[in-house]
DNA sequence: ATAAGTTGCGAAAACGTTTTCGTGTTAAAA
DNA sequence: TTTTAACACGAAAACGTTTTCGCAACTTAT
């Protein structure tokens, strides 16, 4: 079990000293050829690297990005984590993961983890539970010890920071106004409750749209889904709730979904009560997932480019974090962006063309 | 923009040497009980928490875990990096993820990058490139570098690591077996090319669980679909292959699949063919993805059990590096595990029971 | 009053780098 | 031959910890 070389044990078998091994090995021209060549030689020899945390000790920083998301057994975030990883490898940048599972603590314990010395910078996504408790303190720390932070998806406004969001109220509305060009006269919402960001603003983007085209909203078709039943265990629950929806409103005939769970289990249970798609119910749902494509009918989505919105927060991060390296006038101008990425809408099966 | 406080300058604060200051805080005996509270009360005040980094120099060892995985958008993987995440967690370790994109240089790469200090040991799964090329230098070096790895779902036998796996032959031999007792008599196999060894694994079940039925294979009745398929681009060259399999074999009526993928493209070929399932085509995946259970008809499945396998790896490396400490005697058994994960059937819609 | 023991603290090394500065040697210039 | 410049290298500091060791200044026992 031998460890990793270092340039100690290097210069003392080349009886030369440190500085002059790690001269030679960055092509100092302080070194002469003969040495140079020498130590560069057995270096190779050795599959000689620089340890890395001596360097970012060295240096105080670590080219080392966090990232805190809720789950990641999720489509969107996991679309996320590959685009941050893409740009953060091609910049330099290693990522390390941390999981809130939608918990307040474990957010909090997590952040402590990494803020400590072990990364240069966050980029994340906050969980439900802190949401919901409105505390964010964790951030404005992490944030007042020179730690930037960047979030995405489910943000919160009064922190200063940027962000990558996509528009959920514009891409909602888009959606709905889909389903109403396409005919449908009945149209409901299955969402979350409100403290969930994205949630409360989908459902703002479908009483919009609804708005926008005179028609007005009636409470019985707005249903909004206590969050704990996100998980499979709740399945059989969340599908009574949708049930109701539908025998209690019986010419619904059009369903926008702010999820692909929420849309293929409304599908599921139209489908149970008679209803053919999207032929007497057509459905629209928010997530690029890939139940989307695959399920039968392939759903009809607003698409959120994860991937896109994981890259651009790494570049929002990393230029902030590169910035802050020549920027000797602190203090000033600590503005910050909020970058908007464009949803789309993919028409599939579960709606007419 | 100010910096996180340092032992130092609390010294400073304080008028006391970094030492004292140390020692205060780990509540040595050798600080007096008044200069301990005045340390701490200011410690905490200024909300001190040791730098990570020079921990980690100091102590050579980083307390993080490095993943290396193909990909991170599929369900298998990210369950397994919850599971990897939630034991790490638990036992004070870090996660740092690096993705190698099915690619052997990326592989290569982010081993590199990450084997150079930042992290104590690897978990990870193979790259299908790597898996093709059959290149494993970066495996050995790293362990001849005394960095533990432990491979998981995808491994080869060649190295010196443990190991967590399913057992492949076995699940997919049940699977078989399965469609075999519920009276199917013309079962094909949607598969993978044999470099991936999952792949042949699984196929291998699939012929045994015929032979042990007297069953004859037929050739045409096993489609190996080349891997490159698997991108959602290629969806339709996926279906086109399928349907050829269905078209030249009119009287199957069982499918094994391993994976969803190839399972709900299945369903949707032999539903337009007009085979209804689970009636007169009954299909079996491996996986226990997202797709198995919210498609119609739900998928019966093989489970692979991600999670428990993310957690048994994490604490096999774990228990080896922590392990190492005490173990003075080095060079010595070098003996490694391979621990088997049980699949189990779940039985879901596309099956009769 | 002296020897011995206790108590409380600081100096310094170590982890592995990079970099600044100093210095001895040799070669070129005066 | 002396002065100056170029060259090649080493010592040491710094990043932030922890820990070993040493050493004063007391306190207690003889």
């Amino acid at each position: 079990m031998k460890r990793k070389i270092t340039l100690k044990q290097i210069a003392k078998e080349l009886d030369v000293s440190i500085s002059t091994v790690s001269k030679a090995l960055r092509n100092s021209i302080e070194i002469s050829e003969d040495t140079r060549q020498k130590v560069q030689a057995f270096a190779k020899l050795y599959n000689y690297r620089p340890n890395n945390i001596a360097l970012s000790l060295k240096n105080r920083k670590t080219k080392t990005i966090g990232i805190i998301i809720p789950e990641i057994v999720h489509h969107f975030f996991s679309k996320v984590i590959t685009g941050i990883e893409l740009v953060a490898n091609k910049r330099g940048y290693n990522v390390i993961v941390g999981l809130s599972n939608e918990s307040f603590d474990k957010e909090v314990i997590n952040m402590q983890m990494l803020a400590n010395g072990s990364i240069d910078g966050f980029i994340l996504s906050i969980a439900k539970e802190t949401l919901q408790q409105q505390d964010y303190h964790h951030f404005t720390e992490t944030i007042n010890q020179g730690m930037p932070i960047v979030m995405f998806d489910r943000v919160v406004n009064e922190i200063p920071c940027d962000k990558v969001i996509v528009d959920d109220v514009k891409g909602a509305k888009q959606a709905v106004e889909k389903l109403i060009k396409n005919g449908c006269k009945n149209i409901a919402i299955i969402s979350t409750k409100d403290y969930v960001s994205v949630g409360k603003l989908r459902t703002q983007g479908y009483l919009d749209a609804l708005e926008d085209h005179k028609i007005t909203p009636k409470a019985s078709l707005i249903l909004k889904i206590e969050d704990k039943l996100m998980s499979d265990d709740h399945l059989d629950k969340l599908e009574k709730e949708i049930e109701q929806l539908f025998q209690s409103n019986k010419s619904i005939d059009g369903i926008f979904a702010v999820n692909e769970l929420y849309a293929v289990t409304a599908i599921k249970v139209a489908r149970k009560l008679g209803l053919e798609i999207p032929k007497s119910l057509q459905v629209i749902s928010f997530s690029d997932g890939v139940l989307s494509k695959h399920s039968t009918p392939s759903l009809t989505t607003v698409s959120q480019h994860g991937q896109e919105i994981g890259e651009e927060a790494a570049n929002l991060l990393i230029n902030r974090l590169e910035s802050e390296e020549t920027d000797y006038n602190d203090e000033t101008d600590e503005v910050y962006e909020t970058v908007v990425i464009e949803t789309n809408l993919i028409e599939r099966e579960s709606t007419k063309n």
